[in-house]
DNA sequence: GTAAAGTCTATATCTACTATAGAGTCAAGT
DNA sequence: ACTTGACTCTATAGTAGATATAGACTTTAC
């Protein structure tokens, strides 16, 4: 398929028409040609490029990000220490997430098992753990 | 301590003066006295309705949610099962975040691992790996 | 008396979208 | 030819949970 109006470009990338709007403003996806109607031509270059954007987002990588990825990806000569170190610090937050989160479980478990018989919110256990 | 003004008050609690005021406005925390200058005056009850707050904020209860519970503490005869499916709600979520987290840090490692000897953009592996 | 620190309100900013209003366009069916 | 429904357009507002800023006022310390 050569051109494709943004609802099919939605529908290939699994992302909604509004976003791929937001993503135009914010500059990851460039302006694409238009119809006579004003309508957004896409081809198959948009496409990867939406793809892309999709696979860092689900990557946990901010837009900012996104946009650095996309400048460097333009100078294949410069060093590429600035994307490794990228992906470690993601790797770094991603583990400190995992911590809390574990943390939070065995704290929400606790809670959870704190319920007492009564069933009223007066002697309600959850509700006491809460108060501290 | 009977009396304090809104910075004393988020030392105590580990908490910003703007949240504190954040609070106010959204219904959390209900309007302190003022002095003859309009500063915000505080006693020791407005302190613990906060670390109340904290606490379920650090447990990733919405604010919405603690202003049910805060509805819900001052009617002790009513039933707690609304507080407890709330909790039981939160623990399915952040199983689902965990299994996320956890998939999300299999696929940076292995983006890490790919990182090409090169260390130029061209050869990058690990935008290779992004590119999909 | 003065300067620093604290407080006040109101408003803007952040992230990554999502939703809505109101208008225009296009294709299919009758 | 006409209408209906689906699609697209722009612009704007809303979401959550804060955080930051501007400009004015008050209090505290020296």
């Amino acid at each position: 398929m050569v051109e494709m109006k943004i609802g099919l470009l939605a529908n290939k990338s699994d992302c909604s028409v509004q976003t791929i709007r937001f993503y135009e403003k914010q500059g990851l996806l460039k302006q694409p040609m238009r119809s006579a109607s004003n309508y957004r031509e896409y081809d198959d270059g948009a496409l990867k490029q939406l793809t892309f954007i999709r696979q860092c987002r689900s990557l946990g990588i901010s837009i900012n990000e996104i946009k650095q990825l996309i400048v460097l990806r333009e100078q294949p000569d410069k060093s590429c220490e600035s994307v490794n170190q990228m992906v470690k610090q993601h790797i770094k937050e991603v583990s400190k997430r995992l911590d809390e989160l574990t943390h939070l479980q065995t704290v929400l478990t606790d809670i959870a098992a704190s319920c007492s018989a009564g069933h009223s919110i007066g002697e309600c256990g959850v509700l006491k753990k809460l108060d501290i």
